[in-house]
DNA sequence: CAAAAATCTTTACGCGCGTTAAGGTCTTGC
DNA sequence: GCAAGACCTTAACGCGCGTAAAGATTTTTG
């Protein structure tokens, strides 16, 4: 590297003994240019250190490399470790991916996709909040910009959906707690953010029904992304109300389980399938936490790499497609049963 | 909202009955118009729904309203937490966040700045690796942009570090334990990626040493960002080979806290400070879980709020200082204790 | 070795907006 | 009602790069 800073690309261009269009050409495509021209202008790259003004390569673009990322609240490991594994594939894939977090907050979601639509990406991949999304402001997103959504799905929406299959995810866990103990109930939130939740009900009372079984839904109060403490304090109320008709407790995610399982443990109740325990606990997500909790949860497991492998097979297709599917594309992957000490 | 799209300032201009540098004028400072020239605007946008282009904004400007946030994991719910409360506090001063992770690995946190560099943010708030950063990219980067270091600090890099008073954290878990119980032996990775671990210990040998105590400290194994893998099967190991000397132990953070937690679960170690109990663990950081453990977890708490404000309040006077300080200004915020029934 | 093909250079325009300068128009205060 | 000042319009340039066209140069091909 040497001395002066360089302002632009003519100037680069002139450092490398070549034209400004050449340099351009090969900024745009490396391999467009001759190998000789290629490797004077690598070679001045590492002397001079140079990088085309993003903004102005923007400009006059219709379209960028840039890919965003929204999910609904980052601070959720599971959000978080999605969004990890979509952003590391995006890097290897040569794209510029951009994160947001809409923080639970609908305002905030709507503007982030107001932002985005000015940053013309390729692609974005939107977890919606959900309930509490604008559905029309992501109808107009929608149509400015090709979209994948993914963990939660708003019918009609987007180009593709790339998600879980709750049926399977409850499926799965029902058939296991059936097999090896007594039927769960089904532990939830009153007022769910997100449609998943539905799903996983509806699906645990269908699969109930099917196996002439008597379903019992136990719906906690609370609002917001506190879900962990949502639960706990759910799991206080309802066992020591006597609400819990069953000793096999199914929790609709993972951080609900992790609340319900911090009450057992504070109410000196014990969760597992051994002797001496009072409770069996299973739950649906496997969050990054939940080897790690007392006992260690067993859970349905979202296939992560998976989930985000498709997400980015559908953006390409969908890119290559000229950003719309001629008819939306809908993918649900299957959970993986993980079986751990909790049930 | 109206029918056709609008292209650009000019046309945005003739159809609210103004010139473009006028229309600039606003966008730029809404106040710097005649009230009615501004009503005029705004009636307009709401018909139109206009956006100035970013790429053009910026293109001609040497700062932006851009702020860059990186966090070395975004998967860690502690750098999720702390990104998202500094995340809020930047739009809630009109500024545009633009979070990175560099997951770990030192090629993306140099990719991550260069490319953070080329969008010419009026600051940005800098979380590096740590250990596996690299030094002379870092430098580099805060010669180019004002840069406000967080969480671990790199001596003399950056215009200003905020971050939290390890010595206080350390201080006031040791002193509780001592006060209640035995003194606590200190539970750590042999090679932490983060100076914050140094500080942590060398802390606790001299507290130790003041009160004229012998130090234990218990180095397991293990590389990466899965601390609660590396804490539960360190303490296996510890606690099979009897290496255990004392019955307090202090873990240098939450995650590896809550990995020692569930190993003692799993080997049915009561941990606590009641009757019956074998052990007691106490731990810093404040984990966004560690409320959640079995059993919760005592903790010296990050002010996680003071720290986001903190940050902000630096970095605006960073920018009105014109991107420099006269001295590189360090601020660390002290624990707060937070009992729990770990110990 | 000459012709064809590939690649480069030169020249020039456009993108959308920031910004400046000169001059016109509207407000304000007396 | 009038001057001063605030605000607006018009005109024009620049930012850094994409891109197109025409001509020059190099490389490949037969």
């Amino acid at each position: 590297m040497s001395e002066h800073k360089i302002r632009n690309m003519e100037e680069f261009a002139a450092l490398s003994g070549l034209s400004r269009p050449t340099v351009s050409k090969y900024f745009n495509d490396p391999s467009s240019v001759r190998p000789t021209t290629r490797q004077r202008i690598e070679e001045a790259l590492e002397r001079y250190d140079f990088r085309p003004n993003i903004f102005a390569i923007n400009q006059n673009r219709s379209l960028t490399k840039n890919v965003g990322i929204v999910v609904p609240y980052l601070a959720d490991p599971f959000f978080a470790e999605i969004a990890r594994i979509i952003e590391l594939r995006c890097i290897a894939a040569g794209f510029s991916p951009i994160l947001y977090s809409s923080h639970g907050d609908r305002t905030l979601e709507n503007e982030i996709l107001e932002g985005l639509t000015a940053l013309k990406p390729a692609g974005v991949f939107l977890a919606p909040l959900g309930r509490l999304s604008d559905r029309s402001a992501i109808e107009r997103f929608c149509r400015d910009v090709p979209t994948v959504l993914f963990d939660s799905n708003i019918e009609g929406m987007g180009e593709a959906f790339v998600g879980s299959d709750n049926f399977s995810f409850v499926q799965q866990t029902v058939e296991y707690l059936c097999r090896t103990g007594s039927p769960p109930c089904f532990f939830e939130m009153r007022t769910p953010a997100n449609p998943n939740a539905n799903k996983r009900r509806n699906a645990y009372l269908r699969i109930m029904e099917e196996a002439g079984l008597e379903p019992h839904v136990i719906k906690v109060e609370g609002e917001g992304w506190g879900f962990e403490e949502i639960g706990r304090q759910g799991a206080h109320d309802v066992i020591a109300s006597g609400g819990l008709k069953t000793e096999t407790i199914l929790c609709s995610n993972d951080r609900l389980a992790i609340g319900f399982l911090a009450a057992c443990y504070e109410r000196g109740l014990r969760v597992g399938r051994g002797e001496g325990c009072a409770l069996r606990v299973a739950s649906h997500d496997d969050h990054p936490f939940s080897r790690f909790t007392c006992p260690a949860l067993t859970t349905a497991a979202h296939e992560y790499e998976a989930v985000a492998d498709r997400c980015m097979e559908t953006l390409f297709s969908l890119i290559e497609s000229g950003g719309r599917f001629a008819q939306r594309d809908e993918t649900l992957i299957p959970a993986r049963l993980i079986l751990r000490a909790s049930a």
